[in-house]
DNA sequence: TAGAAAAAAGCAACATTGTTGCAAAAGATA
DNA sequence: TATCTTTTGCAACAATGTTGCTTTTTTCTA
């Protein structure tokens, strides 16, 4: 493993976790650094279970809590009882997420992604509805498993 | 309560699951009532806490799991871990569901709805992805809690 | 409509997932 | 470095799902 990229690695994680007032751990540099070198979402059970590192459950929870109350991460939910954690990009501050982007998954490796680039539709709601936030999960092939 | 309305209702509910070449028994018809009497969508915990009626809970996963694979229900994802059934429309069947409505949670009375008449749009991917299905959940305030 | 075969319900035991309070350990501050 | 604050990890618990098996209910057919 090179040591220079996990120098540069660390510092990021830390000035990540600075800027959004957080104290710096281990366990939060660790969770954070999954995210960081992963490129779709991941479950709570994803993280628990990551080999090589032994994560007690209680922490993860309230990692995954404090992040996403800090606009680090965002959840994407599911339709089968697992929500998933993704970075936000860096308009996310705490107490207002702005995800804008759709979520996709895919039917064959079961990866979720952030679709960063494409960005929810208006939907026009029916009389007397309101509408704040609009998640959109498509559901299909990605592009590795074409 | 109107005796005769109840027998009607009781005569739908047995033509519902014979049509969808199920058995008639108790739990079945209860658990259908309650979907057809309410207005949104019903989680597993919902259906299980029902006032009056004292369901096993191995039953109600089971009675869940055979009406989402005959289609007479749909799954609802949600942000919180808890998935919502909701009735499905004729077109639905054994093997293939065809919910191209949207869902709206509202943020007040936390009711979650099937807005039929909204179509979900279609949604242009990058390149490398196919789509399948597209659920869209849009979160607000609902026509009662204005 | 009774009796046999098939399907579903109910129960118990268990597995997994999520929560809470508290003592110990680690991080921040001066 | 000493002290104060925050976070961690543990234990105990609560809630949510799952599985196998026995009993009950439903269906089918004579």
């Amino acid at each position: 493993m090179p040591k220079e990229a996990t120098i540069i690695n660390n510092n990021r994680l830390i000035k990540l976790l600075k800027q959004n007032g957080l104290s710096i751990t281990d366990s939060r540099k660790k969770i954070l650094q999954l995210f960081l070198e992963q490129d779709g979402a991941l479950s709570h059970g994803d993280i628990e279970k990551r080999a090589g590192e032994k994560f007690d459950r209680v922490t993860v929870y309230r990692t995954l809590q404090v992040f996403v109350d800090k606009g680090i991460v965002h959840t994407i939910p599911t339709a089968d009882n697992s929500i998933r954690y993704a970075l936000c990009k860096d308009e996310c501050g705490e107490g207002h997420h702005h995800d804008h982007h759709i979520h996709f998954v895919c039917d064959t490796c079961n990866t979720t992604y952030c679709l960063d680039d494409v960005v929810t539709p208006e939907i026009k709601l029916p009389k007397g509805y309101s509408a704040g936030h609009v998640e959109v999960v498509v559901e299909g092939v990605c592009k590795n498993c074409q």
